[in-house]
RNA sequence: GCGGGUGUAGCUCAGUUGGUUAGAGCGCUGGCCUGUCACGCCAGAGGCCGCGGGUUCGAGUCCCGUCACUCGCGCCA
């Protein structure tokens, strides 16, 4: 017999009954009855309960082990009597009579339980993470993950695609986020940066002729966390493919994302392909984002000339629209029936959330003469233009209209913004939906109002629509990027783009954003030259896998769906990282600190 | 860097208009219990009310500051 095990906790069913078996694992719960003592055994693979009676010399054993304790028991299996058999149990049939036992590892009184995993503080889930990944959710979610990897893998292999190995100590790549720097200690004074992605690298790749590239790439930004996105590390599915248009690469891309989701969905509803195209324009007039839930049935507006016609009183937003500002409509469908509350706390929400000024509202219902409005604003409309407006904002009788109202920007945010909060109040988010969707023709340039210049508003190496000949002819801020965003349920998996493999367009484009040629020659020598020995056109993209993983185990955080996360402030609290080093470490880098006086942090 | 929320036992939380000795459940320790599977019953230990200052005869409670955690903004094109 082995002397671990002869099988898993989730092997032994009636037909084993009379065998005599060794399973190992963790004491999950004990059940002491004094004369009798349960006690399920835990392992990667499920649970069995075993038991164990008072005349047997390791009863005492059993009595004062703690739980998470590991053991090997050997034993007899059993048939349960049939009102003790647990249905809940894909063992429950059966159970193990302990007649030899070895204690192979002894635990000490838990910092976080894992029976019945209650909500724990997530410092405390993460200095001991070995214990929450324990829990089953968490360690599903971690196996689903390797599910998921696979399963891309697979996917893209078998559309003929190359895994690839990038570099990890590298140099600062195009990407605009702050880099990790890694001092080389035989270069003194020098910095590898680690990849924020291998952006270069998969451009560089299709240079060297390698035509269809992919990575399940480590990516390393510095920058500040979120709910979605894990400071410091995360992994993206990276692709790239050579003498590709854009529909190529969503082509390739769609039927991998759909046909993921729909493998892991379990029943949930997916988008089917081809997934819908979205201009960025129409994108910010209809959903005040560039990364709408569609699952969201709200499509917002803009309003802005009702407020300046003859007769409209409202003097607020009138001098916001006549000032240049912009008006812009956010329907509250089927508020027939909600109280004044539900309309005085979106206006709250707006005013404490976001900091706007206000969220003002209309609502509609059919009156003696047709389609009236309702609430403190709408006296100051005459009858027809309130009915043009709901006609132009897609209303009628038992809805609303919430209004925000300011400079573009801080109004589509405000509307973007709004039309979430609108979905999640009145219930319009299906749980059980993944509506996938593209942003596509974002802006090339943009207006960079604190620098008051032209700048990239996305990525410097995207071709522009057009090529040459716009950039040459065009007023730059009309000009549109090959660039694309792949959404689902809000949250943006990834941006990509046909790049721009032409050294002339390239220098041309980043002369109109105010960089010269040296500063190309310098900063992107790598790319910047392969182009000049026969460079094939491509493009790529590169999904975020723990926003897939996240969605897919329908978590809110990120940290749910990764095995050793740092917490927000990018520290690892298990492994105590980052950390000091002595100054032997530092002298042979050359490297002398220069700290910032320190906060008091006795508070704690 | 900025804004919101939270901070009372190991954990989840209650704690009245400011008023005597700060409670409950889970967990932990000890005892009892032969069919449990969220086992049950009894007893016990466990508190700088995040920290500092202020108001007050008196602060867990009110005010200011600060620290920690978290969500968001900036940032991440």
């Amino acid at each position: 017999m082995h002397i671990f095990r002869t099988h898993t906790c989730n092997d032994l069913r009636q037909s084993h009954v009379g065998q005599t078996v060794r399973l190992s694992g963790w004491v999950h719960r004990k059940r002491d009855h004094g004369g009798l003592l349960f006690v399920d055994l835990r392992d990667h693979y499920g649970l069995t309960q075993c038991v164990i009676e008072p005349e047997s010399e390791h009863f005492g054993t059993f009595e004062h082990l703690r739980v998470e304790s590991v053991v090997t028991v050997s034993g007899k299996v059993v048939d349960r009597l049939s009102d003790a058999k647990n249905s809940n149990l894909p063992t429950g049939d059966i159970e193990l009579v302990i007649e030899t036992c070895e204690v192979q590892s002894r635990a000490e009184e838990l910092p976080l339980p894992v029976f019945g995993e209650p909500d724990y503080p997530e410092d405390i889930r993460l200095k001991h993470r070995y214990l929450d990944l324990r829990r089953q959710k968490l360690h599903k979610n971690i196996i689903l993950r390797g599910q998921i990897i696979n399963s891309i893998r697979r996917r893209m292999i078998d559309q003929g695609f190359n895994e690839f190995q990038t570099p990890i100590l590298t140099a600062s790549s195009p990407e605009g986020a702050r880099d990790f720097l890694v001092p080389s200690r035989l270069n003194p004074g020098t910095f590898f940066a680690l990849p924020q992605a291998p952006q270069q690298f998969k451009q560089l790749l299709m240079v060297a002729g390698f035509d269809k590239y992919f990575q399940i790439a480590p990516c390393f930004r510095d920058e500040d966390a979120r709910a979605d996105r894990s400071p410091g590390e995360f992994y993206q599915l990276d692709m790239e493919m050579s003498f590709a248009t854009q529909d190529d690469i969503f082509a390739v891309i769609e039927p991998v994302m759909a046909g993921v989701f729909e493998e892991f969905a379990e029943g949930r509803d997916v988008t089917q392909t081809p997934f819908p195209r979205i201009a960025y324009r129409d994108a910010m007039l209809k959903y005040g984002t560039d990364k709408p839930d569609l699952r969201i049935d709200i499509i917002c507006s803009d309003v802005s000339p009702f407020f300046v016609e003859d007769g409209v009183e409202f003097k607020a937003f009138k001098g916001i629209v006549e000032g240049g500002g912009t008006v812009r409509a956010v329907p509250a469908p089927g508020t027939k029936d909600k109280p004044r509350s539900f309309f005085d706390k979106m206006n709250g929400w707006a005013q404490k959330e976001m900091q706007a000024p206000g969220l003002g509202y209309i609502r509609f219902e059919d009156g003696e003469n047709g389609l009236e409005g309702k609430g403190p604003i709408a006296k100051f409309f005459p009858a027809d233009v309130l009915v043009r407006m709901a006609a132009h904002a897609g209303v009628g009788d038992g809805d609303a209209l919430f209004f925000a109202a300011g400079k573009e920007t801080d109004a589509v945010k405000l509307t973007g913004a709004a039309r979430t909060e609108v979905g999640t109040q009145l219930g319009m988010i299906d749980d059980n939906v993944f509506k996938f969707c593209w942003i596509v023709d974002f802006p090339m340039f943009e207006w960079d109002e604190d620098n008051k210049k032209i700048d990239f508003s996305h990525n410097p190496f995207s071709m522009p629509q057009g090529a040459m000949e716009a950039l040459e002819n065009m007023e730059p801020l009309d000009i549109l990027a090959y660039q694309y965003d792949i959404i689902c349920n809000g949250i943006e998996l990834s941006s990509g783009a046909i790049r721009n493999h032409r050294p002339d367009i390239m220098y041309k484009a980043f002369e109109m954003a105010g960089y010269d040629r040296a500063m190309v020659d310098t900063e992107f020598a790598g790319m910047i030259n392969a182009f000049k020995y026969g460079a094939p056109p491509h493009g790529g993209i590169a999904p975020g896998i723990d926003r897939i993983v996240m969605l897919l185990a329908g978590v809110e955080n990120i940290r749910e769906v990764i095995v050793f996360p740092m917490n927000q402030q990018a520290q690892d609290l298990m492994m105590n990282a980052p950390a000091a080093v002595d100054s032997k470490q530092l002298r042979e880098l050359h490297l002398r600190l220069d700290l910032p006086k320190e906060k008091d942090k006795s508070g704690s």
